[in-house]
DNA sequence: TTTTTATTCGAACAAATGTACTAAAATTAA
DNA sequence: TTAATTTTAGTACATTTGTTCGAATAAAAA
């Protein structure tokens, strides 16, 4: 396991690099973390080498690379999904969205949300939703769905008196009952609003 | 201006820095490029200094930073705000997120929000908000601000009948009027919401 | 041509830096 | 409690590394 101290030094030499370009040394580690001995960071750090965390060349100075699985991806962002077509068809892309993504496993791609039938959840029209189409939909979770092949809409999934709906979050609208119409799409797993 | 020797080491460092995640030595360069001496590449990166093309930090090894401009920054995300304590202090900073800025004049850094008093504007507890020191609050904005230097908080800046007040998205809070006890951090320019 | 400027080399030095080793202190497990 | 494990400190050493200085060479300018 990883400890406090050595997530403190992860994050120290996180920041240092974010602000300096290149990594701390050991003694600017021992510095930035209050520990008085170079051989403390050391083992310190050949216990977060160890978990993953981070890599080293050894003998070299600064030599310390973090692990950032936040691999940044570009995700493309869908527009309207047109009748028919398919949904990560190019011509759909409409631009393109950094996003951290944590597991090489999810397949992701954004929309943008029209209408207000989640508003009461927070989510806005314009806002743009972020889509893992490898997690899927548990009930509770707000998934994407396609409607008749050819509407795209985000919503609720939940289990009512063993039967499943697709749930707004707004009193206006009514819910969905799931049948062979509806398609899932993916999990929304995040949320982007720019003011 | 920079010599194709020049622009050769600048290559060099760049490419080795997109390899092994830190800059090379001067030997290093010294073999990278076909160098025999150190005191050549020195001679070539006080060149490359003044051109502006890099940048480095003296009698540190490995400091060397090549000036790309990035749109992806890493953002620091600050925790709770204590009393008296200096907003950017490092102490505060809990983690990163990245973010992607178009604008280098940009001073970005996220909150994590607590409470509901923007609830109706779609802003949760724990979303993350992003907020920029160097653009101004103006009417109508949502913005950070910290009350009597201690208590950071969202809110609109809203101009009513001539005065400015704080206004909450929840109408079981009170608009707060903007006296000496508020000072503005700075504007609201992105939510993230992990799901 | 001569003069100036740019480039390269070699050697030596001082500082920065990673590493190894031992032991003590603190913490946790038994 | 005792024993085991984790964490910390101190010291010393070998390398790596940045830096400096002088001089030679190459290229460009006058």
């Amino acid at each position: 396991m990883v400890s406090e101290k050595q997530k403190n030094i992860l994050n120290f030499i996180n920041i240092f690099i974010e602000k300096n370009g290149f990594a701390p040394s050991v003694r600017e580690i021992c510095e930035g973390v209050n520990l008085k001995s170079t051989s403390t960071v050391q083992y310190h750090l050949e216990k977060l080498i160890q978990s993953g965390l981070l890599q080293k060349n050894y003998k070299k100075s600064r030599a310390l690379t973090v692990n950032n699985q936040l691999s940044n991806k570009k995700i493309p962002i869908l527009g309207e999904i047109a009748a028919g077509s398919l949904l990560m068809a190019e011509e759909n892309v409409i631009g393109t969205v950094n996003y951290p993504d944590t597991d090489e496993k999810s397949d992701l791609f954004a929309l943008s949300v029209s209408g207000d039938s989640m508003i009461d959840e927070g989510i806005h029209e314009k806002d743009l939703v972020i889509i893992n189409k490898n997690e899927p939909i548990k009930n509770g979770d707000i998934g994407a769905f396609l409607i008749n092949n050819s509407e795209g809409t985000i919503k609720f999934l939940k289990n009512i008196q063993g039967k499943q709906y697709l749930v707004p979050a707004n009193k206006n609208y009514e819910k969905i009952p799931v049948n062979e119409n509806i398609q899932p799409i993916g999990k929304v797993v995040s949320l982007i609003r720019d003011m």
